[in-house]
This record gives C-alpha cells, sequence and structure tokens, in this order.
DNA sequence: GTATAACTTGGAGTCAGCTCCAAGTCAATC
DNA sequence: GATTGACTTGGAGCTGACTCCAAGTTATAC
C-alpha cells in the first residue's frame, strides 16, 4: 500500500498537513487549542489525523490571514465553509459583505501606494494626499519574519 | 493673529497633530522614540512642535499602514519622501519595486478572497485552491482594536 | 502664589499571534 | 528491554506595535 492510498485512509499526521498547509505544526495545534479548528481526530487516542478537508481548511484560514482578517474574526467564514448555506444566516451573510467592502478599500489604498512608487519612480517628487481612504485603518494583517 | 497663521509660523502643537493626522499623541512619541519619525523640534526646549511636512510624513506612514508594511520595513520610504532623488539610489530604487510587486500579489490576493465571498453568496460551495499565491504570508498590516 | 492645562520623560503593561520547551506517552526497531 | 522518533500536553516566553502611567516642568488664568 502506497503513502498515497495510506492517507486517503487514515489521513495525514501533523508533520504532513504542516508540510502541506505550510503551517507550522505548532500553529495548528494553537489554532485547535483557541478554537479556531476544531479538536482533530486522534489515532490510539493520541496523535492526531487531518483529512483533505481538513487541510481545505487550513488553506483557508492561510488565505483570510493574508487579507487581515484576525482569526476571532475569521471564525464565521470556516463555519461558513463547512455548512455551506449562507442565505440561512442573513447576519453573516452582512458581516460577510461588510467584510468585502474593507478588502475593496484595503485594494484601493494597496493601489494608491503603488501609485504613489510609480510617480515617485518617474517623477522624483511626492504629491500630498497620497492616501486617504474612507474606511478605518483597523482590520489588517500582522508580519511574520523567518 | 489667527490660529492658522500661528501654524504656519510656529507649527503645530503634538495634540493638534494628533487631530490632524488620526495618530493618537502616544503612538507619534513612541514612533520618535524608535526613531520612525526625526526628533522633533522643540519650543522652549521641550514641547514639540510639527510642521505641515512633518504631518505630510506621519499621513504617509499611516498610508504605509494600511498596505501591511512593518515600521521597520518603512523607513527607507520615509527618507525617500524627503531627499526625494530616487534614481541616486539604485539599491533603495529596487528594493521599492520589490515591495511595489509584493502589494500587486496582496492586492491578487485580496481578489481572489472578494471572489470567493462572490461565489460563496451566488453559489453556496467553495471549490478548492481557494487562493494559492507566489509571495510570502509575512508583511501585512496588524489589527488594532477599540 | 496656586490651580489648571498642556506638555515632557522613562518605563511598565497589554494584546494578538505565535514559538519554544520540558516532561510524558507510545510504537517500532535493535 | 533500551533506544529512537513522532507525537502528546500545559504553560512560559517572545515580538511588534502600541497604550498607559507616574512624576516632573512650564505657562497662563485667576
Amino acid at each position: 500500500m502506497s503513502l498515497a492510498d495510506a492517507n486517503i485512509i487514515q489521513g495525514y499526521s501533523i508533520k504532513e498537513t504542516a508540510e502541506r498547509t505550510g503551517i507550522p505544526e505548532d500553529t495548528i495545534r494553537y489554532y485547535e487549542k483557541i478554537g479556531l479548528l476544531p479538536r482533530a481526530q486522534r489515532k490510539g487516542n493520541s496523535h492526531r489525523i487531518y483529512s483533505d478537508q481538513d487541510l481545505e481548511m487550513m488553506k483557508l484560514i492561510s488565505c483570510l490571514k493574508k487579507t487581515g482578517m484576525s482569526l476571532d474574526d475569521m471564525r464565521p467564514y470556516l463555519n461558513l465553509s463547512l455548512d455551506s448555506d449562507l442565505s440561512e444566516y442573513p447576519e453573516l451573510h452582512e458581516m460577510i459583505l461588510n467584510h468585502k467592502q474593507k478588502i475593496l478599500e484595503q485594494i484601493a489604498s494597496l493601489q494608491q501606494i503603488v501609485d504613489f512608487i510609480d510617480t515617485k519612480i518617474e517623477h522624483g517628487n511626492l504629491g500630498p494626499q497620497t492616501c486617504e481612504l474612507t474606511g478605518d485603518t483597523r482590520k489588517m494583517p500582522e508580519r511574520r519574519k523567518r
């Protein structure tokens, strides 16, 4: 039996999951600890095992992190990706439209920086009011080193 | 003499600067403390006074923060906005083009989230591989509460 | 001359999000 | 049955970016 077959049957170890998602083992455990991920299935009542669906969820977390969402704020999105019917939760629906709006503003903000850089490169002088955004400054992702 | 005239002549107090830039007083002092802002001019060797140029610099900081840049990473940009001739520093020039590239990737990433949200709203199912980005996950802004 | 207000400083505390560690379990190999 | 390796847990420590505080100064208002 190949490794791939084994994975389909028994799932991925935390190490393999870390490799496949790019999320460190410690961080995966941390996400479980804070309840961002559901308690993982266990093998012999100790080692965690993950399914492809679990990996997709982790990839979604990485993805939402890139948009600057806090771990707390992404909880509803993660539920969403499981019990799929959005229209049943109008409150959630609105939250998401709201976040979409914020992302669009972020995009606009980023675009202004790109413009600023381009102007700077072409000319050499910076006009004032480079970036005036309607939204707040909150809700953006953090940086990681290493 | 009006307040506006007084500002032109003697500059803005830290309080006024905070109001005009939206950056809290403590944070302005913090930026000076870590050397992100140059040591402010003093009045009677104590109170800080700021010029319009100083305010522009602070607005640029806010703006760059929105793009997810760390305070450390924005130092070269801040120098850039002062001693304007970019072409004299090829190293810096490259750094900036580099960052521009990252911002474009961020924009792409955010756009994918928007697409994901739209798809989610229309259909209700999420196809896998929602967001695969070439760049790293680092270099994004932090969130603030309150 | 005293109270008030706006500032100054240095340093401590906070928060999110990890990241690391020590001590322990458990299965497989030598 | 001892060693090895991959895991487990709880909890401590770390980093960036603030945010708050206490103690002191200085100018103006009463």
